[in-house]
DNA sequence: CGTGGCATACCGACTGGACGGTATGCAGGT
DNA sequence: ACCTGCATACCGTCCAGTCGGTATGCCACG
């Protein structure tokens, strides 16, 4: 039932060189020496360098995915709901902080055609967290008078973000910060929050 | 007064090229080419392509700094000072949305002295930025309960996020944008906000 | 049991081409 | 005569991907 430890090993090495250096400033030697294969078993398993980095965005947006559907299904008042599909996509976010910077910051050398999967795959995410914000507004919980993209925008820079700021060695537990960001976005969010400050 | 045109036109040239295809991707000699210039007419004004990238990064964060500076210095009450600094970091983000792309997907690709630099400043803007919530959490006006790294953050995830989904040719106007984004935040901050929502 | 046929897994030297940077040259202004 | 401003040809390096080859295991067949 092993996934054949070298295309493993390559993956993990790959993730890290990747977040560490860029894409583009590691080589595909340096990756298969720090996994400890050489050229030929790595090109064994995978189809090109492109290859690697698509892997590791379809293990990401998989199980997202994944989690989302999970925790929909299991129902709720939809306020709930959404809070726990922000805490999770936090959490998440956290324990694969590497691939998160990988991410963002080489999405575009992907090739042309997986780029557009990933987009369509996040795309995807996206809408289904918009639906729960919709409904949420229809029943009276949210503001309407600002544009769902933006509400939705709001949250995805934290989730986005966090691969700039967060270190798991820094005093913020994963748990602790997954619950404030989301404090701080349904706070933002609230329907009777609407209007107020200076000005 | 012009700074020789052809500098400017490979910068121009430079950051929509970096924007669309990535720093890595983008070849000197695309770059001129789309400038209209040749190589070493170039390399007569820049050292190295490094320094195409610094010099974006360069123009921005000066501006930046000069507007944050500018606003302080006009003084006023901190709720107000502080909004208009939020206003203003997301206008000019807008902006420079391209340089934006580039500075947040590339960064890493700098020179390491330059890119130490690059953090310094920004670090600089964001202990100016932490001093404003400080004070305004000393005058009871924000949230104390969640650490002020994490307020901080909720905002500049926004402004950073601004360029992974914003478009000056959808329905947004940049201006009102800009206040509702702000607004978001500060409710968010605001002090009476502290543990409300569901659960 | 052994032998041949075949597939999977892996090795590592090599290549072809791209690309950053440079060397050299030249025109025109002072 | 010399310097600035630029053009062009060229060089050295780096690197993704390839390719000929080997080792190992498995199955069939006599």
């Amino acid at each position: 039932m092993k996934e054949t430890s070298v295309a493993d090993d390559v993956m993990r090495a790959a993730v890290e060189l990747f977040a560490a250096n860029g894409y583009a400033n590691t080589s595909v030697q340096q990756v298969v020496e720090a996994a400890g294969v050489t050229k030929g078993a790595m090109y064994h398993y995978f189809q090109s360098k492109d290859d690697l980095l698509f892997g590791i965005y379809d293990r990401m947006l998989s199980l997202q995915k994944e989690h989302l559907d999970q925790i929909i299904e299991r129902g709720g008042p939809v306020g709930e709901v959404l809070r726990a599909v922000c805490i999770d996509v936090i959490e998440t976010s956290i324990d694969f902080l590497p691939e998160g910077t990988v991410f963002f910051r080489s999405m575009h050398m992907l090739a042309a055609p997986r780029q557009s999967e990933v987009t369509r795959r996040r795309r995807d995410y996206n809408d289904t967290f918009a639906k729960l914000i919709e409904q949420g507004q229809a029943e009276g919980l949210y503001r309407t008078d600002i544009p769902q993209p933006v509400l939705i925008a709001n949250f995805f820079a934290d989730v986005h973000y966090l691969s700039h700021w967060y270190s798991p060695e820094g005093p913020e537990g994963k748990t602790l910060l997954a619950e404030q960001l989301t404090d701080l976005f349904l706070t933002g969010i609230d329907a009777k929050a609407a209007k107020g400050g200076a000005r």
